[in-house]
DNA sequence: AACTGGCCCAACCGCACGCAA
DNA sequence: GTTGCGTGCGGTTGGGCCAGT
């Protein structure tokens, strides 16, 4: 009795075993069974796609593995500058909706672009002794980052081989120009910057859609990017001295508060903050 | 050569939402 | 109204890779 009811459980649980869900990395097989399924039946029912296709994968595993990886659409490679510059921006516009911003660059699923901001942004922010989500990090990502960051779109879209270039940076330029054509415009002759305030329509922070982002106005990036006005936005604007943070109001006035000094004051003193924010150690201004 | 720690990315998990029954 | 199902989203984790020691 003992043996055949070993014996059949033996045989139930290798047949469960078989039956059961595969998880972890997917075999090449597995790809080819899911594109061709796809190629036959479109996305979507990706239950059903699960049940009929003979994968042993749940339909979230199956629309995952399409959507962020087999995707014919999908783009390869390194994050482009102009792609950094637009998940900054759309970052502070949003928030943590990463699928909102990948709708904004094509090829890039949420999933990659919330692990760039982890690994990248979120590391500058554990650098800074700061929280991502705080006032002063959004302050410099908008008025110290995102100008650099323009600057060198600009920079590189002059003297094309200053910049490794590739189809998709090409491809990218044309796409990004024609966002920017109405949204913004580049920096002049003197290097400043200067940005559509369409670009940001939610800047003034009373959307319900930008979460709880504190966002900012960036009409006035023109004068924060300038080494002398950059200097002061640093030291004065964004609460590196003692007297107190920057905060960007509603009416988009500058104004001098008290709240945000803290954080900033990397391991005290104004000498490790220049040290902190030495252009060396700003992430994307190393790529 | 072996070890270690950090980085990066693919994938999983839990929750929320929309919709049809 | 509510229940169940399918789907989408954001957060988190596991593991491979690589540089440094």
């Amino acid at each position: 009795m003992d043996v055949y009811k070993r014996g059949f459980i033996s045989e139930t649980s290798r047949s469960e075993e078989e039956m059961e869900l595969r998880k972890g990395p997917w075999t090449e097989e597995e790809d080819s069974m899911l594109r061709a399924y796809v190629n036959i039946h479109g996305e979507g029912r990706w239950n059903a796609v699960a049940r009929l296709s003979g994968l042993r994968r749940t339909g979230k595993s199956c629309r995952l593995r399409w959507l962020n990886y087999m995707r014919p659409e999908i783009k390869r490679g390194n994050i482009s500058l102009e792609e950094q510059l637009l998940i900054l921006e759309l970052h502070s516009r949003w928030g943590n909706r990463w699928s909102k911003i990948a709708q904004h660059l094509p090829g890039r699923t949420d999933n990659e672009i919330k692990n760039y901001w982890r690994t990248r942004v979120q590391k500058q922010a554990k650098q800074l002794n700061c929280d991502v989500n705080s006032k002063q990090f959004k302050d410099a990502m908008r008025y110290v980052w995102i100008p650099r960051l323009v600057e060198r779109i600009r920079a590189s879209s002059e003297s094309p081989s200053s910049q490794p270039s590739t189809t998709t940076n090409t491809t990218y330029n044309d796409r990004i120009s024609n966002i920017s054509s109405s949204q913004m415009s580049y920096a002049n002759a003197s290097g400043s910057v200067q940005v559509d305030p369409s670009l940001l329509p939610e800047l003034s922070g009373t959307s319900s859609d930008s979460l709880d982002t504190q966002v900012s106005s960036v009409s006035d990036l023109t004068d924060c990017y300038n080494p002398q006005s950059l200097s002061n936005y640093l030291h004065k604007g964004l609460g590196l001295e003692k007297e107190g943070a920057a905060t960007w109001g509603r009416d988009e006035e500058f104004q001098a508060t008290e709240e945000h000094s803290n954080g900033w004051l990397v391991g005290g003193g104004e000498s490790s903050m220049d040290t902190v924010w030495n252009e060396e150690n700003v992430w994307f201004l190393q790529q």
